[in-house]
DNA sequence: GTTAATCTTGACTAAGAAGTACAGATTGGC
DNA sequence: GCCAATCTGTACTTCTTAGTCAAGATTAAC
């Protein structure tokens, strides 16, 4: 059970568009820097994103993407669906669905709810979280950093 | 986020043998048989699934596969963690960890949380069910298939 | 209209996972 | 001892995913 490189780091750009805030726009350069993947590649996501209806870009010069939607309403889950498919989409009950036949075939029948059990347990999460989620989960973040005295025992990255 | 072929056929194999009952063993060409896989590549599965400690082997004529130890204590999610790794291995805090250093880099760490709120939800699932519950399952999906009125309507498969 | 910055597309290569093949080692039964 | 059934290990092929590249299309600014 793994997750993708495409889910990784399309989240990660979409965040960082999120980040940019109401209709600001990034261009494919600054994004891939400040993820740390090649332009190519943030490329290659975006275009992903952009066919998913999450992001939209501007070409020609001052041109970038920028969000598609509110933050609010887009849900993590769609967002990783699209990256990325659904987590079980094996199928052996299934193949057989159009035939009508109930399986007993046990095995693979208590196997299968495991699989459903887990689905569930993650839908759980993504399709609750949306990106307002993470930008706010951000804004915290900063703010508590901000609280801690520095320079000295402190280094901040980046 | 993907279900790996290892993780589905391996848990199917480890299944079928916990089906097998105790002390009872199948041999390569039974379990490739019963879970429609070659018996090459369920042999590869098996030997992974002996190398984690939860199947156990013997050679030579009469020999096969069997379970290693009580199915009560074979937790599924340790039976993954050998098939197919953890979810999460991504890990770009992660690198900058030695360094003492607090992340700032914000898109990172709200998407990072996001993986580990869906990570515990996974192992709230897995670290709980043990084999026992997945042999459980199956009995009791055994029970209900045997109470519906056959042959005319229901084709039962296999 | 020219230019430079930008996205778009499809083809390409690299890496990893899925699945196969085969020679070898072990064991029970005769 | 011999044979047949069985697991063991390594190397191999195939397929999918990750990641790159280069040529083309679009646009704002001058």
């Amino acid at each position: 059970m793994k997750l993708g490189a495409n889910e990784e780091y399309g989240l990660r750009c979409l965040v960082r568009l999120g980040y940019a805030g109401e209709g600001g726009s990034l261009t494919i350069p600054e994004i891939s820097h400040a993820e740390g993947v090649s332009p190519a590649y943030a490329a290659k996501i975006l275009r992903i994103l952009r066919k998913g209806g999450f992001v939209k870009a501007a070409r020609g010069k001052e041109g970038g993407y920028m969000l598609a939607r509110a933050p609010e309403s887009i849900v993590i889950g769609e967002v990783m669906d699209v990256l990325g498919g659904r987590l079980f989409e094996s199928s052996f009950c299934e193949t057989h669905a159009g035939q009508a036949a109930i399986c007993t075939r046990s095995v693979d029948c208590s196997v299968r709810s495991l699989w459903r059990a887990v689905q569930v347990a993650v839908d759980h999460v993504l399709s609750k979280a949306t990106l307002r989620d993470l930008l706010q989960n951000e804004e915290e973040m900063n703010a508590w950093v901000r609280t801690i005295p520095g320079p000295s025992g402190l280094r901040l990255m980046q």
